[in-house]
DNA sequence: CGGAATCCTGCGAGATACTG
DNA sequence: CAGTATCTCGCAGGATTCCG
């Protein structure tokens, strides 16, 4: 591996696997959930919607892996288990949370273009 | 501005959708790459390293549908197809830039959390 | 050269049922 | 309550071939 590749290259495979992690489907809505405080197991699954217990409790490997997430286990009847954001964790919310800034802002312009686009006799050359 | 936590739920699902988009395999790549200037089709193929035509094709279309590149087409022979960013696609290009940064500057830890954890025993715990 | 059309495959991800 | 284990299916994404 030659180091003096222009490591633009090297990072952008670092981005994209960042962002592949934290652009899945259910990652981001855990984290957003965890910011506002400690969550159980189930807590989070109903507070994110839609999710699986199968998926989120990889979502939450996966984030508890990465060091993103805590978890911690209290062995009372019923057992608990509570997820919390690590530093790093909260570190990445917060500069997703630059993203969803970004997001908001945009989300109208794209959604104009992609009307008009469609619009302008691409139709078919889109299968949405 | 953001005052009420309540409209955050709404935004998050727009996020995802951005962060879906963004964090497919081959977008940030391709608009990586297009951020350094104006691209062919076939030089994006090269730079980029790796993706078929197939996906570059798709994700150009939807970068363009999306309003974040230019398509500009030179009839001349051989033809010649330009892709260049829209003001919108740099922006988008500079949010991301910063996502980047924080890949880069905490991707050794997370590498580093993952060797403990697969270290301490949860091994078969996490297939791949 | 820059695509479009077609075929094929693996993995993401939902549903369900079982365990401690 | 907090998971694990299967089974299944859709679709992202690769390879190949054809077209203007």
């Amino acid at each position: 591996m030659d180091v003096t590749v222009s490591h633009a290259e090297a990072d952008c495979r670092g981005v994209s696997e960042i962002l592949s992690r934290v652009g899945d489907k259910w990652t981001i809505q855990v984290v957003v959930s965890l910011r506002l405080g400690a969550r159980r197991f189930n807590e989070l699954k109903r507070q994110v919607g839609g999710i699986s217990q199968q998926m989120l409790t990889r979502t939450l490997k996966t984030l508890e892996r990465d060091g993103l997430v805590d978890r911690t286990v209290h062995h009372s009847t019923p057992p608990q288990v509570q997820y919390t954001l690590t530093p790093l964790g909260h570190s990445l919310s917060e500069t997703v949370r630059q993203l969803a800034e970004w997001a908001v802002m945009h989300r109208g312009a794209i959604e104009d273009n992609r009307l008009q686009y469609d619009a302008s006799g691409k139709l078919q050359a889109f299968p949405t």
